[in-house]
DNA sequence: ATTGGTTCGGGAAATTTGCCCGAGCTGTGA
DNA sequence: TCACAGCTCGGGCAAATTTCCCGAACCAAT
């Protein structure tokens, strides 16, 4: 009763899409309790409306493209320590999730969640608690039972080297041509990246070599 | 005051993520002439829901894995050609709008649009109509004007859209479960894809897809 | 001294690639 | 209407690569 869900909860909503916005804004206020007092179009205007409405908690869809969500909590959280964030997106990969945690958020949700988890995580997060949706918990216990970091810091001196250069579209070969090793190596050392990752594909390799920044475009 | 709308709009809204499907609806029922009579959550319940409760129009969101939402679209209009489809969807790229439309769908908005253009599309296509929000029209234009010459018109659409959910990061399993495809079609594909493109290496694949706009990182 | 991480590569089985093939289907133009 | 071309779908088979296993050398810290 003396807590602050009492006074209800003040919510900003970020998400680019203005449906979807909308589709929340009703979502929550039907609740009671929650009320949302801004919305923002993008990370950019984010942190102003923060600053301007100091709301309770911060939902926020980092739809990427790119680290732009990330980008959007690091700002925020640097300049308020206390400000509260609410990840709220259907990408549901652990390398996401992970980033997003030291980023500073303090919930990820997805959107394949239902409505009722959602605003259950917006009151944890409220009252300082950290939430994350099932589905989220589950692919980060089955990706990462002991990892700690940034998927790079897993990675050996070499092994990063040459994440780098076959992410940026060279061969096997050219790889051990450029560092003079052998086809073979080169070849284990991939295998290696991989399974330290967790791509099953090279495609994965290349997305998740560009999201630490390893290769441009 | 003899057509449809005068007695207001039946909508069945196909989305896979439930809040969002939850949003949409109350945005439309705000609305007064729009009634929300049945949701799916996936593809393959689309086609019952329509066939129960026969709506003006079929909102859907092709938000992939894969074509799962353009075959939905054939399925549906080859069973009943006078259904309806406004497709409802974050992408907007040319190649997907073009492929969504000749599949048979009456409409494209994206979500980045204002709530009252969505509104305003269900109606169109109600009318029998065809509509597309402003930007899917922009991005339509630029393609048809500026595109000759791009890697992309020398792909057959499955080889565009196996080359967009393999640069999404799926394996070749899931691909071809996907498009109920035999491993060995997708594989023939892939191989395809790559002389055609001229790309000699799965990551180097991944970056064309990449600056063709077929894939986000 | 021993443990542990990183670099380097061999070997063998399982998969995938590279390339060729044929068949069904559709639209287009003579 | 009859090709003809182009897309779609998949089989086959040799060659290449991936997947895992392994050992060895080096260096650093315990």
């Amino acid at each position: 009763m003396t807590d602050v869900a009492s006074q209800g909860i003040t919510v900003l909503l970020v998400d680019d899409h203005p449906i979807v916005r909308q589709g929340y804004r009703r979502v929550l206020e039907s609740q009671g309790d929650l009320h949302v007092v801004a919305e923002a179009d993008n990370a950019a205007e984010a942190y102003g409306a923060f600053k301007a409405h100091a709301p309770d908690v911060i939902v926020l869809d980092i739809s990427m493209p790119g680290a732009s969500g990330l980008e959007a909590i690091r700002n925020i959280r640097a300049r308020d320590p206390r400000a509260k964030i609410l990840c709220f997106t259907m990408h549901n990969e652990a390398v996401l999730v992970k980033s997003a945690f030291n980023a500073g958020a303090s919930g990820y949700v997805t959107k394949s969640s239902e409505p009722s988890e959602v605003v259950k995580a917006i009151r944890a997060v409220a009252r300082g608690e950290r939430a994350m949706s099932d589905d989220v918990a589950h692919s980060l216990a089955d990706a990462s039972l002991s990892r700690s970091g940034s998927v790079l810091d897993e990675l050996g001196e070499r092994e990063i080297e040459i994440l780098r250069q076959f992410a940026g579209g060279a061969t096997t070969e050219q790889i051990a041509s450029h560092l003079n090793l052998s086809v073979k190596t080169v070849q284990n050392y991939h295998y290696m990246i991989k399974t330290k990752t967790g791509a099953r594909t090279d495609a994965q390799l290349v997305r998740i070599a560009a999201s630490c920044g390893l290769t441009k475009l």
